[in-house]
DNA sequence: TTTTCATTGCGTTATTGAGACACAATGTAA
DNA sequence: TTACATTGTGTCTCAATAACGCAATGAAAA
């Protein structure tokens, strides 16, 4: 079927898979080069960046509903995803896109599930940034990272959704394996504190850092250092996953 | 318009005013004679207790329909309100118990709304136990209040709704107004150290708790001292809300 | 009236933990 | 060979926390 035909058929006819008036919007955070970033993708028909969004098989729960939508969009599998907010105001789905997408799209108002109130239930995910391989859907012309300190304008109230998904990320640091998910396997103690730095947003002392962080006995030293830095060279560590589960549960309330 | 009429209008006519396929479902926290309590219903026809939840009109934000919901059982508005998890397992709503509705209240399977799936947003709600006048709806013939850890058998999945509500409390003890909302307007230092013992489950040494509250400045010490105590008067405090609203914004790290 | 006793309010001490900072070690680049 | 940015480890100080002592209170018992 043509991309086309595709479209109008989900606008017209997807109610008959999906649940009418619930969808999931996933806030995808991974972390390159020092920098903590989110997927975001550029609509072909609204023309301005949004989360990646999807619905809700009408057999299906919604975390495996946002499973779903992120494998159709990193290529990845059984990731970290975490139900943080529901977002429902009445007035989110504005009329003002509807009649946007509408002339784009070709399908009447009345006609499409797809133009009817959506209450969405917000999901951070945090995934291994090399791993992932942006593909836009079919929705969409692009796919691409962006710095979380500077995010481009987004379509409804997602760039809301955005900022509720950070900073529950902040509260819910000590409890879950953020760490783990955001980090290669193996990483050095001055990659780890800078992903702390940056979530939490604020400077932290290097050498409190490093003891406070060792004496929790989450992380395995390994005798391979990095490789080519021109200074004294950090030694990679990995997370003892048990003692890390163990530490998780119980909450460690570092920082 | 009697009683077995207006059910069977809103089983055959509810989805006109309300989005299908989502509901609330509140948790009522009250605190009496140093007990964590939670507010529970008897419904006439499934003849088993449940949490008071409703359906959200078609133009209404959820917390506006929690708040709703909560007001035609408990005659409260302006109710602190707190939305915790949403349950999704399409198997929630099971065929066993649906039938044994269907059998007594005379609606078909295919003829109702409510009993397709149900996606459940849980919210909790901290109430003052004295000014709460339980009235059961028009579904329901009994609405009493239980200890929270001697809970009767629950309908569906209320039973974990219930416990993800009471672990919600416990980890956003330190951010939300608990005992504002939960204590009357004065209250001793044993009853509040009972409160916040009985949410976090473990035992707080009292000349600690005492001093460390105190040195929040959440706190208003009264003049007034309990009467009719068998040993030395406690006095009674109240909340200065003013450093308390600020201390929760920067979250008290206390216990 | 006096004594008893459970409980409260306030205080002291010992231990732990957090933050600030010093300094030697490392390894590429000048 | 030296310079330099950065890392790994250690120390010191101060504040916070936990553990416990004791006098004061006031209804109930004697």
């Amino acid at each position: 079927m043509e991309f086309d035909k595709v479209l109008k058929d989900h606008y017209l006819k997807g109610h008959q898979n999906f649940l009418r008036h619930v969808s999931v919007d996933n806030v995808i955070f991974g972390f390159h080069q020092n920098d903590l970033k989110v997927l975001l993708l550029k609509s072909k028909y609204a023309g301005i960046w949004s989360l990646s969004g999807g619905f809700i098989l009408k057999d299906e729960a919604i975390d495996m509903a946002a499973q779903r939508v992120l494998k159709e969009r990193t290529g990845l599998e059984k990731i970290f995803l975490q139900q943080f907010h529901v977002f429902s105001d009445p007035a989110r789905s504005t009329k003002k896109i509807n009649q946007q997408f509408m002339k784009n799209i070709g399908v009447r108002m009345d006609e499409s599930w797809m133009y009817e109130r959506f209450i969405t239930i917000g999901f951070y995910a945090l995934v291994n940034f090399t791993k992932v391989n942006p593909q836009p859907d079919i929705f969409s012309e692009k796919c691409e990272w962006f710095s979380v300190d500077n995010v481009p304008e987004m379509i409804l109230d997602h760039k809301q959704i955005f900022d509720e998904a950070l900073n529950s990320l902040r509260l819910q640091l000590s409890f879950h394996p953020i760490g783990y998910n955001l980090l290669e396997q193996k990483f050095t103690m001055p990659e780890l504190q800078k992903l702390y730095e940056t979530i939490l947003d604020k400077k932290l002392d290097r050498r409190n850092f490093h003891r406070k962080i060792l004496a929790t006995g989450i992380l395995k030293k390994l005798e391979e250092t990095k490789k080519g830095v021109a200074h004294k060279a950090p030694f990679y560590y990995k997370f003892d996953l048990r003692n890390y589960k163990k530490a998780l549960k119980a909450g460690m309330g570092l920082f």
